[in-house]
RNA sequence: CGGGGUGUGGCGCAGUCUGGUUAGCGCGCCUCGUUCGGGACGAGGAGGACGAAGGUUCGAAUCCUUUCACCCCGACCA
């Protein structure tokens, strides 16, 4: 492709809503337009990125048995009803109506449109296993879209579901897809990590994430640095939480006055113990279904933060909130003295597993200006979850090692659905036993458009982009120095030629803009290797330069075929 | 949705508080010339009626009202 052909809006401006990266210099590049608020379009040279990179996820996909198939993005919304997902997916479901007034949803994702499917054609357990997918534009009316490519409204996404007789043939398609995901990840020349994962509005179980490492990832990820552990912040566990502080001293089970001490700082100052050794109580209000609110607590060790997804799936809501004092007192709790025992009437709470077993802890009484000392936690006869926030330097569960934090986005997301949605729409088949029962389902997930700004999220410098070998737009760029030069554009059309006869990508700067102007486009684009011909010419040589590090080699021009085809692996 | 902010040529901004010439600057764009290995220089030129609607006024980018869009900080997700 000649460059002065080419739609290649680049600019030294940078916008100034643009933090990230990846997004000034998909911008500044010229493969992206802000069209508005989380919707862009695609210009040449993006359009091609997102090609290749749909082209690796299709080739893999295809190798490991699934199949591509194309739904209607317009989605009838009572499908969507069907599952129970019209009102619970929320605002994000962009709705509306066609001119005879019936409902539509833009499908944000296709799980309802995917069993309608399988459910009107398949019957019998010899259709089955099935993996169908499709690499589609997705609509999410996010609240807050973000961070260019990375968090749209309008978005390209890759989405796929399969369906099996039982359980154990689903979960050996979990794993199938497990490894074609790293297959597709391994190939774009990304550093990932699989995490284990909460599941989400999804739902299910089982679920792991592909979270491609970088410093700006919306998501905070849980790593041992001895084992391969790692988790969302959201699903991490960890070994029991062990202290060396000092134990308090055990004595009677009492009720001890402590006038105005509320926060856990006042009440280890307090009683001179650790916070290891104290309860803490935390209050949420809890939204379900049809609007229905509740207040929850939620107690966990005063040197442990709640994890707030966690919380949220210990109490089956669909969000938790912060109450207001009066919501707390209006249920009869007593803000800075709240405890998991004597609760007023009505009140939920739920105890964080590792406290099981504590005892001599401190905690609220529910009893203004009074704490309980000296508890002994194993007499609690509620209901006990998961609820602690993994800290950094906790220990890990399978090898002990120490855990650590670091960022990641999330690029891909598999789970193992179960039942879930085939039950709820009725979609069954009859097994080898002419037994009617529901599918058993996995979906599976890639971010094709947010993949374009990963790649640039852990490959730039601070001139441009660097694109990796397989999502590179072009495998190479012929720079003429001066076009004025006769022979240099001879010997540049010559040797565009014959890469191109030989099936290279190859972009050819023939613009007339002086030697700068395209050295810059060039660090700009990201594009891995330049052809520099230019004042060396005179010496027969050429200078070959490598995008990454931006190191030079002189090379004479009769070799530089034969070293190219080395360099990008013909 | 709550809080904060911004809308002025293609892009980035100034002007708005303290209404008053033809609305200004940088980048980009077009023409000519010089230059030609790190976003060059000179000369000339095209392009906006100030997010939208309404109002106040002799007069509004500037004041008032309404509205829309976009952005930043918090809860969702590939």
């Amino acid at each position: 492709m000649r460059f002065s052909r080419l739609l290649i809006p680049t600019s030294k401006e940078v916008p100034a809503d643009a933090v990230l990266p990846s997004h000034i210099y998909l911008l500044r590049a010229g493969f992206i337009r802000s069209v508005g608020s989380g919707l862009y379009n695609f210009l040449p040279l993006g359009k091609i990125v997102l090609d290749k990179v749909r082209a690796i996820v299709k080739e893999e996909l295809d190798k490991a048995g699934c199949q591509e198939v194309e739904l209607s993005f317009v989605t009838p919304a009572s499908l969507w009803r069907d599952s129970g997902r019209f009102d619970k997916y929320g605002k994000e479901l962009l709705r509306f109506e066609d001119r005879k007034g019936n409902e539509f949803v833009l499908g944000p994702t296709h799980e309802e449109m995917m069993v309608e499917l399988v459910k009107q054609s398949v019957r019998s357990y010899k259709q089955l296993p099935l993996n169908l997918y499709q690499i589609k534009t997705k609509f999410r009316d996010e609240i807050r879209p973000r961070f260019g490519l990375m968090r749209g409204r309008e978005f390209l996404m890759k989405d796929g579901y399969s369906f099996h007789r039982d359980q154990e043939d689903m979960k050996r398609e979990f794993l199938n897809m497990q490894e074609t995901y790293s297959r597709i990840f391994e190939r774009l020349g990304l550093d990932f990590r699989i995490v284990e994962a909460d599941s989400g509005a999804i739902g299910g179980s089982g679920s792991k994430e592909f979270m491609v490492l970088a410093d700006s990832g919306e998501d905070t990820l849980v790593v041992c640095e001895e084992c391969d552990y790692g988790a969302n912040i959201e699903a991490a566990v960890r070994m029991p939480a062990k202290s060396d502080a000092q134990e308090p001293e055990r004595g009677l089970e009492a009720r001890f006055h402590t006038p105005g001490v509320e926060t856990m700082e006042e009440l280890s100052d307090f009683f001179h113990i650790d916070p290891f050794f104290m309860v803490k109580t935390v209050a949420r209000k809890a939204l379900y279904d049809g609007g229905e609110e509740k207040i929850v607590l939620f107690a966990i060790r005063g040197s442990d933060e709640l994890q707030d997804t966690k919380a949220c799936n210990a109490v089956d809501a669909n969000e938790l909130v912060e109450p207001s004092a009066d919501e707390l007192e209006s249920v009869g709790l007593v803000p800075g003295y709240m405890g998991p025992f004597e609760l007023p009437e009505g009140v939920r709470c739920v105890l964080d597993n590792e406290l099981a077993q504590a005892s001599g802890m401190v905690c609220g009484a529910n009893m203004k200006d009074y704490h309980i000392v000296n508890v002994d936690m194993s007499r609690y006869d509620g209901e006990f979850g998961d609820l602690v926030a993994v800290k950094e330097g906790d220990r890990c569960r399978r090898c002990g090692g120490r855990l650590r934090y670091t960022r990641g986005i999330e690029v891909g997301h598999i789970f193992q659905l179960g039942t879930r949605y085939s039950e709820a729409l009725g979609a069954v088949f009859l097994d080898e036993n002419g037994k009617s029962r529901p599918f058993e389902m996995g979906t599976y997930g890639i971010g094709i458009s947010r993949l374009l700004a990963a790649i640039i999220e852990q490959n730039h410098d601070d001139k441009g982009c660097i694109w990796t070998k397989a999502s590179a737009p072009f495998a190479v760029e012929i720079i003429v120095s001066n076009i004025g030069d006769e022979k240099q554009m001879q010997v540049a059309e010559k040797l565009y030629e014959e890469l191109r006869d030989m099936g290279v990508e190859v972009l050819f700067d023939d613009r007339k803009e002086r030697f700068g102007f395209k050295m810059n486009d060039f660090e700009l684009i990201g594009i891995p290797y330049a052809v520099i011909i230019g004042k060396k010419l005179s010496e027969g040589s050429v200078e070959l330069v490598k995008r990454r590090g931006l190191e030079r080699e002189s090379v004479a021009l009769d070799e530089i075929v034969a070293l190219l085809k080395e360099r990008i692996g013909l």
